[in-house]
RNA sequence: GGGCGGUUAGCUCAGCGGUAGAGCACUACGUUGACAUCGUAGGGGUCACUGGUUCGAUCCCAGUACCGCCCACCA
């Protein structure tokens, strides 16, 4: 027996007692050993990350497809696990220590990785909880970390099998260097920001008496960056600007430091911009270093001005003033820096150009530079001003291996849905740059190399290995750095699933996974990556479909961030509005390649959508209507049954079409309009009369509706379990006894024979009813009055459905029965339901004129669109010209409407 | 500078060759035995602009304007 079912629904009483169970069943990951693999891995999160909106969307997205997949009988995978997060992780630990006054060097280097670990255990990982509470179905049983043994494993023989490829290489270069966390972190975590600043111009001095050839004995210089003179190894025009053609080869002396620097010939001096010459800084910018090599200084003899935070250290040529060493490079914590002194300095010996400009009255203002605003590349984490910086890394070599992901996409080995990311893609991997992938990090992975007294480099999976290969006696000292995150989270797809290790059958079954979600933010970081460590590694793309979401937004469409202030958190709206409504939420906004924009208001309408659910259920409940027991749709007579199973056929059909094109919008929408507008709104009404106090309840009617709406309702759980899977999951099991849980129930598949006439009976009842209210709407008539009805000429489909259904008939469009006599005379309204039209005689009740004026505003409504029509069918070019099918509908609407104004004309006229 | 996307009802968004839809909001009515987190009915749009292709354009093409994002660069 059913169970009954409080009046209001809570959410918050069954989200957490289902995932309980689901997940103590092993519910998330069935036994199914025949069965089709399908596998997703879901983008580990950091260690140190709690739930956002971003993830509530990535990951609902991915639930919906497992579960999606999983009642369809897939052997479904959801791969689940954590990122250890170097920089992230290093930092919230070293913020801890910094707030008990205490700081990473205070430890060995093993001690702070083992309190690395302690608040891993401790802290770490709160957003699986929070991924629960959404209801993510995710394997959990097998739960990977990056930094877990074997995942570790995967990392270093794919750094030795890539250096023994040749594909990762040790170079002594400019890297994006950040100050404040104090290693070198790769382009794609350097964001450019545009902000204030200001731009000098400089004398440089002439040597040995040169003049240009304008007279003067200095070459002007502009920079934003001044501090940077204190290494700069050369001035450069351009080759065909004659201005500085006789000073090509020659020397200037740089002032403060008094070096002596070359004037150079090369393309990167643009003579349309300021003087046209252009100081040259190898050491600390990337153009000068590129300038500098084509000069043909060495990268080791390039001048290094900055230590690793940014305070000026000596040269090599030992040039720099004592009042500099140690200054910050810039204004720091209200002191002056080496670029305020620099400045202070050179104005004071002359060198500096003022700036000047006229202010709003026309009067001229003289200041020391003019103020720009500056694109300011900032590290992503640490947040402060990235310096380029001369060290030595390891670099992978992106472009080779971005080769076979470039032909993947290219052939369709690799679908990225939405298309238009494709280009994207192909931009960003074709000019693609050494990937820097080793970190001044403690919290890693550590980069397998060691090195002999000599500086000679090992590379080998252990200690041993790299001692073998040294040979006895050499003393091998560990690289200390550790590898970029996303170098390990790259091997995700199958580092999960075993790899490297042999006989790994979950490999061989889930590898290549099918699909890949993920936000187009993490397009470069992640998935670029994937796919070429896929290929790399397994020798073939990670997956054959990629599909990228857009970010969830403030309200205002502002993008969320905590300076802003405007972050949404989704547990909140999970406690607020329970998470089935928050899933609904994201499933129904996603469309594709769009960002989502916050709307609180439509999480709470589909949290009404689920209360409307749960009511139904209820009513179904008291008429005693419970669990099917049949998967297949029962043998139906009665119209309106046979009408919800083809209904349930057509919503079924179109949510598979859907999914099949990872439209997850038209998914939601379309099970929402199936549940509320046709099976609550129509369906239920429908088959009240079959229940009513004067039915038999044992009589075929009763028991045949009993069966087809249980059997309804069920589908509906089922194609909205996805969606909604704690509502879902607790209406499954309130309607009865069930062989198992709702997660693991099958698929709709309801191929059922419906014959037409029945369907076409439903639809009359329907568009009477609706004709009939809004006539009573119009006309000032209280809705629940009944009325008289008069069809003196039905149809064949009237005259069989007023007998066949004349109690949903009466109920619903309020209607005395129906009478086949002609009408008594008088004033009467006139209601149509297809080709046919009652007359409701309303002598007294109703204003004809009123009537009359509802009449004729149908009237004109339908002439002008057979007008239309007749306009568009006279017209020999579209008869002739327009696809036949369109030409046929023309037609077809042209007969319906010019019959509509036959009817209405009809009806005025009875009106007198 | 290069690329991508957007501009449809008051708001948030679907639709993308046959004359416009949803949710919310709004208006009127409603204690009809599941549900007021509800029901019924209704109002509201020259689909940014200008050209072109077409029998026909919100939809395709070209351009314009405004908004947003990504990449590169600005010494």
């Amino acid at each position: 027996m059913p169970s009954s079912l409080p009046t209001t629904f809570n959410p918050a009483d069954i989200e957490a007692r289902w995932y309980e169970h689901w997940e103590s069943t092993g519910a998330f990951r069935p036994e199914r050993p025949d069965a089709e693999p399908f596998t997703i891995v879901n983008p580990p999160p950091n260690v140190t990350g709690s739930l956002h909106m971003g993830h509530a969307l990535d990951n609902t997205l991915q639930d919906i497809v497992i579960r999606y997949e999983r009642l369809r009988g897939k052997d479904a995978l959801w791969v689940v696990g954590m990122d250890h997060a170097g920089i992230a992780t290093q930092m919230v630990v070293e913020r801890q220590m910094e707030a008990a006054q205490d700081k990473r060097t205070n430890y060995s280097r093993e001690e702070f990785v083992d309190k690395v670990w302690e608040w891993k255990a401790e802290s770490g990982g709160q957003i699986t909880r929070q991924l629960r509470r959404l209801g993510c179905s995710m394997d959990w049983s097998r739960e990977q970390f990056t930094m877990d043994g074997h995942f570790t494993k995967a990392v270093l023989k794919t750094f030795v099998n890539l250096y023994n490829d040749g594909l990762i290489y040790r170079d002594k270069r400019l890297v994006n260097w950040d100050p404040k966390l104090k290693t070198a972190i790769s382009d794609l975590e350097v964001e450019q920001q545009t902000i204030p600043g200001s731009f000098w111009h400089f004398k440089y001095p002439l040597a040995d008496d040169v003049t240009l050839a304008d007279g003067r004995d200095y070459i002007e210089v502009a920079t934003t960056r001044p501090e940077t003179m204190l290494a700069d190894m050369a001035v450069a025009v351009h080759p065909a600007d004659e201005r500085y053609a006789s000073v090509v080869g020659k020397h200037v002396v740089l002032p403060i430091t008094g070096r002596r620097i070359p004037i150079l010939a090369d393309e990167h001096a643009d003579p349309e911009l300021g003087s046209g010459a252009v100081k040259i800084t190898p050491g600390h910018d990337f153009n000068d270093f590129e300038v500098g090599k084509r000069a043909g200084i060495a990268a080791g003899d390039m001048l290094n001005m900055l230590d690793g935070e940014a305070n000026v250290c000596q040269t090599s040529d030992g040039l720099v003033p004592d009042e500099f060493i140690g200054l910050h490079r810039f204004k720091k914590d209200g002191e002056a820096g080496a670029r305020e002194l620099v400045v202070e300095r050179l104005k004071a010996d002359g060198f500096l150009i003022p700036h000047v400009s006229k202010d709003k009255k026309g009067n001229e203002v003289v200041a020391d530079a003019e103020p720009r605003k500056i694109a300011t590349p900032f590290g992503d984490r640490g947040g402060v001003v990235i310096e380029p910086w001369l060290t030595d890394q390891w670099y992978v070599d992106a472009e080779t291996l971005a080769q076979k992901p470039i032909a993947d996409v290219r052939d369709g080995t690799i679908e990225i849905v939405p298309k238009s990311w494709e280009k994207t893609f192909f931009n960003w991997m074709e000019n693609i740059q050494p990937w820097c992938v080793s970190r001044q990090l403690w919290w890693g992975h550590r980069i397998p190399a060691w090195f002999g007294d000599d500086g000679e480099c090992y590379v080998a999976l252990t200690e041993e290995e790299a001692q073998a290969q040294a040979g006895e006696g050499v003393t091998l000292t560990q690289d200390p750095d550790v590898l970029d995150t996303w170098f390990s989270s790259a091997l995700w797809p199958f580092a999960t699933l075993g790899w490297p290790e042999d006989n790994q059958p979950l490999l061989d079954k889930h590898f290549p996974n099918n699909l890949l979600i993920s936000g187009f933010d993490i397009l470069f970081f992640w998935d670029a990556r994937m796919m070429m460590m896929g290929q790399y590694n397994m020798g073939q793309a990670p997956w054959p479909k990629l599909y990228l979401h857009g970010l969830v937004r403030a309200a205002d469409g502002a993008k969320m961030s905590k300076s802003k202030g405007n972050v949404v958190d989704p547990l909140g709206l999970i406690d607020q509005y329970g998470a089935d409504a928050l899933r609904f939420f994201m499933a129904a906004m996603e469309s594709q390649g769009r960002d989502i924009k916050m709307d609180e208001r439509r999480v709470e309408g589909y949290r009404n959508f689920a209360t409307k659910l749960w009511n139904a259920t209820r009513f179904c409940q008291s008429n005693g209507i419970g669990a099917s027991t049949t998967l297949k749709a029962p043998t139906a007579r009665l119209a309106a049954n046979q009408w919800i199973i083809g209904e349930v056929q057509q919503v079924c059909e179109e949510i598979e079409k859907a999914m099949a094109d990872l439209r997850f919008d038209a998914a939601a929408n379309a099970i929402y309009q199936f549940t509320w507008s046709k099976f609550c709104d129509w369906y239920l009404e429908l088959i009240k009369p079959v229940f009513a106090d004067d039915a038999d309840p044992q009589g075929l009617p009763a028991v045949e509706t009993r069966e087809v709406a249980g059997w309804a309702l069920d589908q509906i759980f089922v194609m909205l379990h996805p969606f909604m899977p704690f509502i879902t999951e607790e209406l499954w099991h309130a309607q009865g006894e069930r062989a198992y849980d709702l997660i693991l129930a099958q698929w709709p598949n309801p191929r059922a024979e419906v014959s037409k006439e029945a369907t076409d009976a439903i639809d009359w009842v329907i568009e009477l009813t609706t004709n009939t209210r809004s006539a009573k709407n119009e006309l000032g008539i209280a809705p629940g009055a009944k009325l008289a009805a008069y069809l003196p000429e039905p149809s064949a489909l009237a005259a069989s459905t007023i007998e066949r259904s004349s109690a949903a008939i009466e109920r619903l469009a309020r209607l005395t029965p129906v009478s086949l006599e002609e009408a008594p005379s008088g004033a009467a309204m006139q209601v149509s339901a297809m080709v046919d039209t009652f007359i409701i005689p309303l002598e007294g009740i109703i204003d004809i004129a009123a009537e009359k004026a509802r009449l004729e505003k149908a009237l004109a409504a339908s002439e002008k669109e057979a007008k239309s029509l007749e306009g568009r069918l006279s017209n020999a070019n579209f008869v002739e010209r327009a696809k036949p099918e369109a030409v046929d509908k023309a037609r077809a609407d042209l007969a319906h409407h010019s019959a509509e104004v036959e009817r209405l004309k009809a009806a005025l006229a009875r009106l007198g």
